[in-house]
DNA sequence: GAGTGGTCTAGACCACCAA
DNA sequence: TGGTGGTCTAGACCACTCA
């Protein structure tokens, strides 16, 4: 999955070490240079490695001090990003399922081709409903576009699409754009969901895309509102992205 | 504000290129090499900027090719991270305006009072409202802790407090959490947002933090729900937290 | 002044891609 | 095969913090 070079080995062991507390909330990591001699590479190596768990949330450098362990992953579990399900779900201890409710191999609707997709667009569409402590909570509509996605077996829509993706059809998912708005449920989402009537109804929906910058899912996620939260981890940017009329203050 | 740093000089002097479209969407950039020589830089200085351009999602990076524009930007303007309404709202070229409601200097409220602050914690008290187009949009209700805020005339409240931070107090503004949830409007705040009464609203609650980690706002956001959008853009993530229960996809 | 992180350099070797 | 990005190195000099 991920390579196995020397900064993501140590990023790896040392988040895992904070983690387990062997490196405490409050404390300060080993400097950069006895991190050097402790892992038997340079320096660069090591702040790129520590460079990762910055942008984690995890730590904070502070000149002429170190590298401080930050605390807030005790409080907010990082849901930024993409994450699948199952796995979120596992983490929080939630008793929670997934029920296929379809699964088909079709064609991308209308509505969702755009100048990134071809105008028939082969796709899997998979609607899966996901129940926290037997409540209704989430409903996801999936397409899966094919190419690349050659295959996509019932098991692994109810299991993790994104582990069989990348585990089985060995495909290399990059980055994905997300929008959240909060809109009038649909009374096939309401229904699904057991929302009210003219119910609100919380979507989240996305477009991911591998490292070749293949467009490979869009994914509409309807949340009752009730059970919805999303937790986010942000660094303040340097880069300005419209210099001359906004600044970007993150 | 940001170092003038080369890496930092680089990515901005790029970043404004492909916002020009120097660098047209779906072209590749010149080559590393080629950047090294036209900036008369080391590689790895090069490339430290173009990763401040992959994180923000300017730019994918192909093995074997090249540094590919994307286009992403022009669909997606980014709200990730913390953002100024003030300049957000020019960005976006809406019509937008803030009322400042209320200015104080009082203390920490008891629900907000946490490890992380003192007991009889002083800070100032704003709330403002954010309309757009005449309409009533979001409520902010900021505690901004003293210290490290020592002043916070109400100029600064009605522009932009941020930039009265970094700007007049020289604060360095670092990271944030943020979590967003939907729930049922407290009567003041729906009548703020001329809401319907029972009528949810979406609640974007933060912490801010500065370089060396002082907490030094505490922030709840109100949006009126058929004006919310929040829009991301992640990458996937290589490290796994928490490798014994879950995985992190991205 | 000793130790810390911040930045930068000029190489090196590798895997991948295209022609 | 030549060009691309991916990774790593062993130094260097700087600014900052703390005793």
């Amino acid at each position: 999955m991920q390579p196995a070079n020397k900064q993501n080995i140590i990023a790896q062991d040392i988040a895992s070490k904070i983690h387990h507390e062997i490196y405490a909330p409050k404390t300060f990591l080993p400097s950069e240079h006895q991190l050097c001699e402790l892992y038997g590479t340079s320096r660069e190596t090591i702040r790129k490695a520590l460079d990762q768990l910055t942008e984690l949330g995890l730590i904070q450098k502070i000149k002429g001090r170190g590298s401080l362990v930050l605390d807030i992953q005790r409080y907010t579990f990082p849901i930024s990003g993409i994450t699948s399900f199952k796995e979120l779900n596992a983490a929080l201890g939630m008793h929670a399922c997934t029920k296929v409710l379809h699964l088909k191999k079709t064609v991308l609707p209308p509505q969702l081709i755009t100048e990134e997709t071809n105008k028939k667009q082969p796709a899997f569409f998979v609607e899966r409903l996901r129940l926290i402590n037997q409540q209704p909570a989430v409903l996801d509509r999936d397409y899966l576009l094919s190419p690349p996605v050659s295959t996509l077996p019932k098991t692994a829509a109810a299991d993790s699409i994104y582990a069989y993706l990348e585990g089985k059809l060995g495909l290399q998912i990059s980055y994905a754009t997300k929008e959240i708005t909060v809109e009038k449920a649909d009374p096939t989402v309401a229904k699904k969901l057991a929302l009210l009537a003219d119910g609100l109804v919380v979507v989240v929906r996305s477009h991911s895309y591998l490292e070749d910058t293949t467009l490979f899912q869009i994914t509409a996620s309807f949340h009752r509102p009730d059970k919805f939260k999303f937790i986010d981890f942000a660094r303040r940017k340097k880069i300005l992205l419209h210099p001359t009329t906004a600044k970007k203050e993150f």
